[in-house]
DNA sequence: AAAATAGAGGACGGAATTGTTTCTTAGTCT
DNA sequence: AGACTAAGAAACAATTCCGTCCTCTATTTT
């Protein structure tokens, strides 16, 4: 009953011909990065356990021990790498503000449809149960897109695109919040949806 | 180590004199609904229990096991009672949509402050997880909530204070999850914050 | 006043998890 | 080829948690 179906991570790893295979170093890295946040987005930060985070990636416990010592360390690990995780933002520049903003919010919302995204939901909802670790996500994996947003809201002003005084953080936060409303309301972020936050809520906001 | 303090309700009642009291009915039932969001406010729908419930609320788990048969049920018992939970609406009518929103709004950023209103969060992002509760909860706690909402919209439109066609179940819902929003990342949402948020993004977008 | 009801609290057995350890062997290095 | 490192899997013990039952007694009902 409670059994969950299997991971979409294949539970052990054969070689092309069906010989059984066995990974190392970084390609075995990934997999517990992809199983971490794959295990985080659809449970919680609580329910995670190296126990269910072994099985899912097709490895031992003992494997996870002899690289992290909890599961805050392996969480922030696997959030802050480039390919597993997150990892560094692009900065756009398609010459206008509509432009920019249309290319960082939909490709916010595409990532929230993915396991890696959705594992940042029950870190930033449960917020006060682990100061620490949000501290650090905050930081080191969301400040510096957040930075980019506002980066692109910065040159608008200086290209007139954007009424001055208008770039603040606040104004900035908007339109991820309004992105994320919606990831969680229907589970997916249409691009119509994307262009509707731009067009009716932030440009009117943006323009003086 | 993982002793959390005490509860705000008393774990014992204890009458005037300090001679032990024993609670029935609704007296009772109030406690339990109380201590109950307040958990999970605290933590998570999945981490519910009447084992941790019935000490908060000072009685013992056979008086639970009577009522309600699993935690899913308790939860929506309580978050639709008038007084522990969320309750009816209440219709403001200031004559203008700018006072209408403000209002709304600052009671649900006040509600959000209090368990009742925390108890929301894990529910609402844990979705998938809980269907059915999920499901009711929205029909049967947060739809008449928005329904005021959009209503004050419709009648804004009817007074000429909102361009037409701007009443949407959409924009109605952009307020709200601003709010929510502003909740999560600070904790608290500032009477000058749901000001901002009505001035600079829903009239724009109302007014035509 | 006596009987009946239901609250408070704890005991109990069982099921489910969890972190750690141990063991065998695949893959790598010299 | 032989030695070595680390992967994969399983055994282990300890803990936690759950639902039921039992006892005692405060409060209500007759």
């Amino acid at each position: 009953m409670s059994t969950l179906p299997a991971s979409p991570t294949p539970p052990r790893r054969t070689a092309a011909d069906g010989a059984t295979s066995r990974r190392r170093g970084v390609e075995l890295t990934q997999a517990i990065y992809r199983a971490t946040l794959e295990e985080l987005a659809a449970t919680s930060f609580e329910e995670l356990s190296f126990e269910k985070i072994a099985p899912k990636a097709g490895t031992g416990k003992s494997v996870l021990y002899r690289r992290w010592s909890t599961t805050a360390e392996l969480v922030l690990a696997a959030l802050k790498d480039d390919e597993a995780g997150l990892g560094r933002p692009l900065m756009p520049d398609t010459g206008t503000l509509r432009g920019d903003l249309l290319v960082l919010l939909t490709r916010f919302a595409r990532i929230l449809e993915e396991p890696r995204g959705r594992a940042l939901r029950p870190l930033l909802t449960q917020r006060p149960r682990h100061p620490e670790l949000f501290e650090q996500v905050m930081t080191q994996v969301i400040a510096p897109h957040r930075a980019v947003l506002l980066e692109r809201m910065r040159v608008a002003v200086e290209r007139g695109q954007a009424g001055p005084e208008r770039a603040t953080e606040r104004t900035a936060a908007i339109g991820p919040r309004l992105v994320v409303a919606e990831s969680i309301d229907h589970g997916t972020v249409s691009d119509a949806e994307v262009q509707a936050i731009v067009d009716e809520v932030l440009l009117p906001l943006l323009n003086r």
